[in-house]
DNA sequence: CCAGAATCACACGTACACGAATGAAAATGG
DNA sequence: CCATTTTCATTCGTGTACGTGTGATTCTGG
């Protein structure tokens, strides 16, 4: 899925309409970029290695969780994939459905539950694993083994700053001007 | 939404797991720092300058694409937005009913739908932007000017390399391992 | 001990997101 | 010309994805 446009000719196309306004370009870039490029390399793995499965990035991410940690709290894998309790729920009923995953009760906080794999999810992700990485190799293939590893360091510290800094200023923001509830979530029964 | 488990503790974790594999470290942790970046910062920017807009990041890029192009044919602008055209149609269903859109039909072919910003579009962009490029900036705050440079060009070598090879990737692959059909999308009416 | 606060998993409503199917329209090719 | 193929936006089915509401369960201060 490749855009339409060449760079340079959206390069113009964004000097045109931004003339007037001062821009951080670099952070511009760099937002854009990321979204570009973590698109890709998602739509890439999910059609290559992840299609022999059946399984959504998300799915995949949420397998990968659970394998790396043998046993683990729900709310625990939700923060490690990335994801909301939510989102993990729907994403679980479907991996339970196709046997990959099985959850049981916290013996000592029944609020908890906790989950691992099936010897069949097992099974998948130790056949999975290996083409996984062979495919995360070859998206960054365009690069260096030293400039892959100083990308991850980039992009960990943008994290580790949003994780920091971020709730403070999205708070300073609305102190600043008052939001409007995000549409979505549950309503109230009237 | 920070991870519950420490770098270090997850770093253990995956070396217990996948000690008798082969794996491909830099490239690993790029692809997964990539996602959990591209998703803090996606978090980040729609809670604070699109939550303003009530606007979702989707919805957001494809106004950008619209109005950095003053008009655009439908599947253009699912490329630039990085979308398939069956998500564009319900995100510009979405922002038509808003009155921050108008679809028009294309003159010569009428297969063609064209895209434009609304009056109201058109000033909420010019008021929303510098809002948003604001905290473009903050979220590579933690980057000096050059490398977040740096790293918009790194990215940039990554999508560049799927668009030129990726698609040779997959069919290569799909000779070796006949892969199912994806799940999902419209099934035949028999 | 026990009332209220906190925390949990999950249900639910809205909004993407994809790819396959579909039907309309335009290009192609004899 | 007219049938075939191609190209387009859209519809449809499945699966996330979020935040909020809900009820069950546990924690906590008095």
């Amino acid at each position: 899925m490749p855009a339409h446009y060449s760079l340079t000719e959206t390069e113009e196309a964004v000097n045109r309409r931004l003339g007037a306004f001062p821009i951080r370009r670099e952070a511009l870039a760099a937002v854009s970029n990321l979204h570009r490029a973590a698109a890709a390399v998602r739509q890439h793995l999910e059609n290559s290695a992840l299609r022999v499965a059946d399984l959504t990035w998300s799915a995949f991410v949420v397998l990968w969780v659970v394998w790396i940690w043998e046993e683990i709290e729900t709310r625990h894998a939700a923060a490690e994939a990335g994801i909301s309790k939510g989102t993990l729920t729907g994403i679980i009923k479907t991996l339970e459905s196709r046997g990959l995953i099985q959850r049981s009760q916290h013996p000592d906080d029944r609020r908890l539950a906790l989950l691992r794999l099936t010897p069949e999810g097992l099974a998948l992700m130790e056949r999975l694993f290996p083409a996984f990485n062979d495919e995360e190799a070859f998206v960054v293939g365009a690069l260096e083994e030293h400039e892959a590893l100083d990308l991850a360091a980039c992009l960990r510290r943008i994290v580790t700053h949003l994780e920091e800094h971020g709730e403070q200023r999205r708070n300073d923001l609305r102190r600043q001007t008052p939001v409007p509830p995000r549409r979505g979530g549950r309503r109230r029964t009237e």
